[in-house]
DNA sequence: ATATTTGAGATTGTCGACAATCTCGAACTA
DNA sequence: TAGTTCGAGATTGTCGACAATCTCAAATAT
C-alpha cells in the first residue's frame, strides 16, 4: 500500500490491533482477495487473522465508515459491491470536490509540495515509458496525484471526506475492473496542465482544468461500463 | 431529534443496542449536553446509559465516523471541538457539495418531492411569524430544508458524504454557538428561490442560488466568529 | 408437486474479567 | 526550590463465553 494514500495516524507504529487489522482487511477488499459482495464471518476472519472477535468487531465498525463493507443487524457484513451508478455517482462527487480543492490548491498550496509533486509526475512519465512499473503507477499514482492536491488545498474537511473512504472506493474499483486509464500519456498531460494552473495561482484555470479531468475519466469509465454490460447482454 | 434528518436504518425498530445508544449520544452531543473538548470514559458512560462496554465502544466507533469524538489509542476519546477554521471549512465543502446537489435535483426531484418541500416552506413561514417555535425552526428546519434537496438530488454517495458527518457537526455548532440565522425571513425568501428554480428545471441558476445561499451563511458565521473571538480579545 | 411450518445449526449481539498502557501526583535529587 | 523519576490508580485494549436472532433445509400438510 503506498504510504502517501494512508492518513497519519499510522506514523505510530503503537496503532491498536484493530487498526491494524483494520487496514489489513482494506489492502485485502480493495485488491480483490475478499472479492465485491463477499459474506463476512466474523470468526473466519478473526481465525484468519488470528485476533479474537472483540478487535476484528471493531475493525468492521472501521470498514462499515470507510464504506467497504455493509452491515445489517443479526444478519451480517457483506463487502460492497458497486453498482455502475454508484461509481458514476462517485466520479460526479469527485468533479465538485476535487475542483474545489483544486481552486483552494492554486490559493495556499506551498510552492515545496508543487514542487515536490512535480517530482512525482516525473516519475510517472518514466514509468509510463518502461512498462515494467505500469500497472502500479495507473492503478495507485493516479491517486496520488489527486491526493496530494487536496491535501495541497489546506482544507481539512475536503481532505476527510475524499479521503476518508471514496478514495478507497475508487482503489477498489480500479483493481475490481482492471481499468487502466485509456490514456496514460494524456492523463499525464493533464496533471501536468493541473500544476501549471496551480504553480501559475490561478484558481479558475485549475478548477476547470480538474474538472473536465475527473469528466474524462468519468467517461471514460461509463464507456467501459457500457461496453461490458452491453456484451453480457445485461 | 427531527426524523428527516435520520438515515433511513431507524425505520427498523430492532435495532442493535450499540445503534440506539449511539443515536442518544449524537443527540446529547448535539444539543451541548456531553461539551466539546470534554474527555468520555468509557465505563461512565456505559453506567449511565445502563449498558456493558461492548456495545458502548461499538458506539464510540460510530461517533467517530461520525467526527463527533476523536480518540486516541490508549489514551481515550474526546467529543470534537471545532475550530473556527474547520466550521469555515464545513461550509466551503457544502458549497460545492450542496451546489452539485441542487443542480442535480433540479433535473432529477421528482414533482411530488417538491410540492412536499413547498409545504415544509409554508411552516417554516409560519414559525417564524409566531415566535414560539422559532428556534426550533431555526435550528433543525433549516438543515431540514438542505437535507431533502440532498435528497432530491437522487445521489446516493452525494447524500452518504454530506448527511453522513457534516450536517451533524454543523447542527452542533449551532446548539453550541446558538446561533440563530440573522435574518430568517430572508434565508426563507432564498430558499422559495431555490426551489423555485429546482421547479423551472434550471440547473445553473439552483446551483448558483444555493452556492450563494450557503457562501452567505458562511459569512454570516465567520462575522459572527470574528466580533465573538475579538470581543474576548482572542 | 407445491407451499408452509418447524427446528437444528450457525452467526451475531452482549456481557464480565483480565492484561497492557497511560495519567498524574508524590517522593527524591541536584 | 525546581526538575526528574517512580509508582499507585484508573482507563483502555483484548479475550472467551453465553444469549438472542437469523438462515436454510427437511418434514409435513394441502
Amino acid at each position: 500500500m503506498s504510504e502517501t494514500t494512508v492518513s497519519k495516524e499510522s506514523q505510530s507504529e503503537t496503532r491498536t490491533l484493530a487498526d491494524r487489522v483494520c487496514e489489513q482487511i482494506v489492502t485485502a477488499i480493495v485488491v480483490g482477495d475478499i472479492p465485491p459482495g463477499q459474506k463476512i464471518s466474523e470468526p473466519e476472519l478473526a481465525r484468519t487473522y488470528g485476533i479474537s472477535r472483540g478487535p476484528l468487531r471493531e475493525a468492521m465498525r472501521k470498514l462499515e465508515a470507510l464504506r467497504l463493507v455493509e452491515r445489517k443487524p443479526h444478519v451480517g457484513a457483506r463487502v460492497v459491491n458497486l453498482s455502475a451508478k454508484e461509481l458514476i455517482e462517485i466520479y460526479h462527487v469527485r468533479e465538485a470536490l476535487e475542483g474545489m480543492a483544486c481552486r483552494l490548491a492554486a490559493q495556499n498550496m506551498p510552492q515545496e509540495e508543487i514542487d515536490s509533486l512535480r517530482t512525482l509526475l516525473d516519475e510517472h512519465e518514466r514509468s509510463i515509458e518502461q512498462l515494467d512499473g505500469r500497472s502500479y503507477f495507473q492503478k495507485e499514482g493516479d491517486l496520488d496525484f489527486h491526493y496530494r492536491i487536496v491535501n495541497g488545498s489546506k482544507n481539512e474537511k475536503l481532505l476527510e471526506s475524499l479521503g476518508g473512504d471514496l478514495y478507497h472506493l475508487v482503489r477498489m474499483y480500479r483493481y475490481q475492473f482492471s481499468v487502466s486509464s485509456s490514456r496514460p500519456k494524456r492523463a499525464l498531460k493533464e496533471h501536468r496542465q493541473i500544476i501549471d494552473a496551480i504553480e501559475s495561482r490561478d484558481p479558475e484555470l485549475a478548477e476547470m482544468l480538474m474538472r473536465r479531468h475527473i469528466g474524462a475519466a468519468r467517461k471514460n469509465v461509463e464507456d467501459k461500463l457500457n461496453s461490458a454490460t452491453e456484451s453480457r447482454g445485461e
